[in-house]
DNA sequence: TTATATTCCTATCTGTTTACTAGGAATAGT
DNA sequence: ACTATTCCTAGTAAACAGATAGGAATATAA
């Protein structure tokens, strides 16, 4: 099972719902939560790594909430991605080539490393921008407003 | 992570020693495991799937061994991984939309789907024939010849 | 200065998956 | 009968996934 996790596809979902708030002041954890019926405890462990990789900001205590740090045509989902999954490549020896001593000489590897090529440009073929985009002008109906 | 497993990625070069042995009779499962450096035990694995799928055909007894059912430029990396891995989307809601109540109107899905057909364009893109062909006209140093 | 709202940090827990190893049955040539 | 091989079923240790939870730190507002 070659699957995306909990991790990006949430990741992906909460930064759309910063992407429609920017410009609009700091947003709630708990309203992000909300609006995609997400859990706020499951959510807080995905602020950590998107804050060191400078996607966005935080203000602590009361009014508080989040931030993108730039804007939304400036984040890719290739970035979003890369930071809550780890590697894109779908095989260790593509980024750590020592981990086998084939790799060398192996040709499946030269195919992992071409498939994390289509992968990367799939992804950063999408930015914010365009999913907030797409997601004003698709009906939503049922709980999710 | 959005890793191959070692399924997938044994399995491969296992399919490719039998591509490399095609019309040379049934070759054993003990030969493939000493070229590839692998475990006869784990490889056996992988063998009862790869046989319902039909793209190898297997000898039972002494003189016995495994042979692909078809050429190896009629197998591709993806029926392979497809086998193997099982689906290739990176989204469990691509190929099964009920499992989630957002599959409607949800546009990360849509590009999980997209992504799919990234993914299976280029795994379809290598075929057995192709894969044996690099093989043979790339350097092999150390233990695996 | 107290209350409140919020982010932040660390720990825990349960089920599933991964990557194996192992025992031995079934089958087919010699 | 003997031997070589595939085949079938278990088992197992470690890692990972997908959460839940307690409470500390911080900032605003009353």
């Amino acid at each position: 099972m070659i699957r995306i996790s909990t991790k990006g596809k949430y990741g992906t979902r909460l930064m759309v719902q910063l992407a429609m708030n920017y410009g609009k002041g700091p947003m709630l954890l708990k309203d992000i939560a909300a609006k995609e019926n997400l859990s706020v405890r499951y959510l807080e462990h995905l602020i950590p790594p998107l804050k060191s990789a400078h996607l966005i900001h935080s203000l602590r205590g009361a009014h508080g909430g989040y931030n993108l740090t730039k804007s939304p045509a400036e984040i890719t989902l290739k970035d979003i991605i890369r930071i809550l999954e780890g590697p894109l490549s779908p095989s260790e020896c593509v980024e750590s080539p020592g981990v086998c001593d084939r790799s060398g000489f192996c040709i499946t590897r030269d195919i992992w490393a071409e498939l994390e090529r289509t992968i990367s440009n799939t992804l950063a073929g999408y930015t914010l921008a365009d999913m907030v985009k797409k997601y004003l002008s698709t009906p939503h109906y049922g709980e999710n407003q």
